[in-house]
DNA sequence: TTTGGAAAACGAAAAGCTTAGTATTTACTC
DNA sequence: GAGTAAATACTAAGCTTTTCGTTTTCCAAA
């Protein structure tokens, strides 16, 4: 029987996956140009970085040039209800409901995105119910 | 400076702290009769993982004759929070709506629980409006 | 009070993640 | 085509996490 992949990204990976989703593709030189200013890696370490996500499946790439450009094999929207998964299967029994009571217990939640969730929920209420 | 530590759970750190977490206390042996069948894992190496619990914090343990009784010392909800909080700022840009809304597009939940999932956010609305 | 069995303490091997150095390739310029 | 500047490929060092073996400690029963 074969070893049951995680199918998630590590710590580093996700942070380069965060701005390939944001610009929708690009280069080494493009991710790492968009990190915060105190995190300096190597340039080698994002090449490297790179191309384990290519290995991994979570992006592909082709040669534009002499450069490499990265593309997404993954929406993001897709990976989100992953991790979302993920986490409620390991910390909240899968219980989904018992995961939203911990966000709205967030103090520090605007009434405007409580608003928005709210909506969120009836919204999809609506559509199932007629 | 200091760096900045994760305050979050490993992977089986949090194995560990879900059993704790659902029995009130317990020993090594009482966590390690807890875990699935197929997840055998040496008597030391539970022993380990919670000694590495107990150095981080997360629990505290007395002796009751020979053995260790562990506790833990951060409650559940309280560790669900954080994690939510820290999915949330990683692959939500900190909009809970967002992850809200990636939830309740999830085809398998329950009318059951989104109506559960409405309830609460309507209560902590109103709570919060007067 | 000796001893046998179970647990704790310690240490360290194995596996995986993060970072980067060196060597090689590439495309462009003269 | 030789020089050169920038990118890629390859490799591995250094951490952290996961796992467990060995030694030590402790209790209980003979």
């Amino acid at each position: 029987m074969k070893k049951k992949k995680s199918e998630l990204l590590t710590e580093v990976e996700l942070e380069f996956m965060n701005e390939l989703w944001a610009i929708g593709e690009g280069t080494v030189r493009d991710v790492l140009d968009r990190l915060p200013d105190d995190r300096d890696l190597a340039y080698t370490s994002g090449a490297t970085i790179l191309r384990i996500l290519e290995q991994k499946d979570f992006v592909t790439s082709r040669k534009e040039g002499k450069t490499l450009v990265y593309t997404p094999t993954l929406a993001k929207d897709i990976y989100q209800t992953r991790s979302l998964k993920d986490l409620s299967m390991k910390l909240f029994d899968d219980t989904p409901a018992t995961l939203v009571a911990r966000l709205v217990d967030d103090e520090t939640l605007t009434e405007e995105a409580l608003g928005q969730i709210r909506a969120l929920v009836d919204r999809r209420l609506k559509n199932d119910g007629g």
